[in-house]
DNA sequence: ATTCCTCAAGTAATCGATTACATCATCCGC
DNA sequence: GCGGATGATGTAATCGATTACTTGAGGAAT
């Protein structure tokens, strides 16, 4: 087990070993570099001493630091979870650890953050923030979900605007003639791009369509509901620009008296792990967070190793339609 | 903004402000402790170059890191998020940066975690890591949620079996006389405990009591739902281990054809998100996880702060009942 | 036997900040 | 007008690793 005296430094190890700190210094990173005799009784004085190395001052001198950044808008949204999750599988494979951050914490601090010295590279979950910014820090940066084009970093996303098209096809196939969108920030690339590739297919379909205003929450979907119940021409189909919003939208159509799908048919976007459990359960778009993170953390971890790959190219991930009891054929 | 060269030391700035390097660090840390003249000098000096701190060379210093990681044995479980962002919002305020790591990543890395002067200390959301490897940790630690009687550090919990109480409680008056409850995984504490409060808890009240096995996730509880509806006698009242078995039991059992809450009464634990927004919504023990979170964050930057606070008590913050739609009187 | 090369190991410079200590000017009271 | 306190600033040691460079031993080739 080793007896853990309070600072050990690599001296130390060296004194107990016999041995210059450059020697316990290359065993530890290059054992090939070194004798046997000499590895064997470093290994053991690192064993008996509980020696480990001190990261503040091997990053210092090796100017980088065996870190990378999460930047995501919001860490309570539980669409993150499984990236993160994904991020970090990667980074501990490569041994490097992960820092999280929400990009809500000032402008001064988000600047700072990649700047200090404290990351490698950083994971960009977030396309709101001022690229001036993002541009500013010097590190290598991907962007996962969102992308902003005015940020130099490459991004692993879906086709949002494919994807979107998928949702709106499925309703026209069951039928329905005059659909709802129930959008994101209007400042959010996503919400943008979903809204926008809504009003293409749906005008491409020849279906009526309308736009109502939301946030990706559960609170807007509700909110939504109660418009949707005072409209006289209630669209029969609604796609939601996420899963959440769906969830609250049908959960308050409900409490108003309505049946889905019998009276609405409702779609979602993301396919979180609730879509599948929900009452009724939800027809979505399965955007596959788990390879986004893997892709994303290796496409970075590839920029970190290999100084030149500095041009890599956005890389999309495949999404598909689940189709669960949330939409039915039109009456 | 600063014209941002690639690495700015601090003796470029003092050079450009004609003073020494003490005297930029100075009017950086303290900056009260520098006369206003060179003050303002150095700091036009530092607006001017963009200077960042490096962090590993001031961490290796100051022997600290400004940071605290957080411990969680599964990042993509929805119920942590929110705790996540309580902390990270603490710990921003106090100016420490947040790691994140699964604590399924092996033993090695895991000692070497709270080892290798990345982090100044531990926000531990596992119980079930080996005492050893705990206190083999030279820093502060905080458990939130589970606790782990051999670890040498306070804890911020709900009271469980109390809460598990409550919900005993309220399903006896509304006059349900067998009871199941799906438990925990059988090693984890929140889950023995709770199963523990279970039994006493119907026991005092004289019903008829029954457990089958779970292991916190939507899966098991759809599982179970199987087991309860091949049952000749099956109880009419189910306490949960968490929210998300209750999700799981709840939808599969409608899926057979069962009425909730007509023919069974479901209780949750935890109150997670959608909780609220599922259909039946979910009567649930509310555990407030950001205020967890909050107190978990100040009470390990107390310790962090305040060397001498070694002896925190164990804090216990208030969980209480929410009736919803997914419990009903008995028939 | 001499030269040259290879390889293991040690010596000491280095990464970039903080801070103990030294220095010097100023100002106070007596 | 002088000893001493005070406070601003500079000098240089320090944190604990990595690594460029040096040294010396051993082996191969001639």
């Amino acid at each position: 087990m080793g007896v853990m005296n309070s600072k050990i430094r690599i001296s130390d190890v060296a004194a107990l070993a016999g041995v210059s700190t450059a020697t316990v210094s290359r065993t530890l990173a290059n054992p090939d570099k070194v004798g046997k005799a000499m590895r064997e009784k470093v290994q053991e004085a690192v064993r008996v001493t509980g020696y480990q190395i001190n990261a503040a001052a091997r990053d210092l001198r090796q100017r980088r630091a065996r870190s990378i950044l999460i930047l995501a808008p919001n860490l309570s949204n539980t669409f993150f979870s499984s990236i993160f999750a994904a991020v970090q599988e990667e980074a501990s494979a490569a041994d490097l650890t992960v820092q999280i951050s929400d990009s809500n914490i000032g402008r001064e601090k988000i600047a700072t953050l990649g700047q200090d010295g404290r990351a490698d590279g950083i994971i960009l979950l977030d396309g709101g923030l001022d690229p001036e910014i993002v541009n500013g820090w010097r590190l290598p940066v991907v962007q996962l979900c969102e992308w902003n084009d005015a940020y130099d970093a490459p991004s692993v996303c879906i086709d949002n605007t494919a994807a979107v098209e998928l949702a709106v096809d499925h309703l026209v196939q069951l039928g329905h003639r005059d659909l709802l969108h129930i959008e994101g920030p209007k400042d959010n690339i996503l919400a943008i791009t979903r809204r926008d590739g809504f009003l293409s297919a749906t005008n491409a379909s020849g279906v009526k369509a309308s736009i109502m205003a939301g946030d990706f929450t559960i609170q807007s979907g509700a909110k939504v509901a109660h418009l949707w119940a005072a409209l006289d021409q209630r669209p029969t189909g609604v796609i939601c620009a996420s899963d959440e919003c769906a969830l609250g939208f049908i959960s308050e159509v409900m409490r108003l008296g309505f049946d889905v799908p019998e009276q609405v048919s409702v779609v979602g976007f993301d396919d979180i792990e609730f879509a599948d459990r929900f009452n009724p359960s939800l027809t979505t778009i399965h955007q596959p967070r788990g390879e986004i993170g893997r892709q994303g953390a290796q496409c970075l971890i590839a920029m970190l190793t290999n100084k030149d790959v500095a041009v890599v190219p956005p890389k999309e991930v495949h999404a598909h339609l689940v189709t669960r009891v949330s939409t039915s054929r039109a009456l």
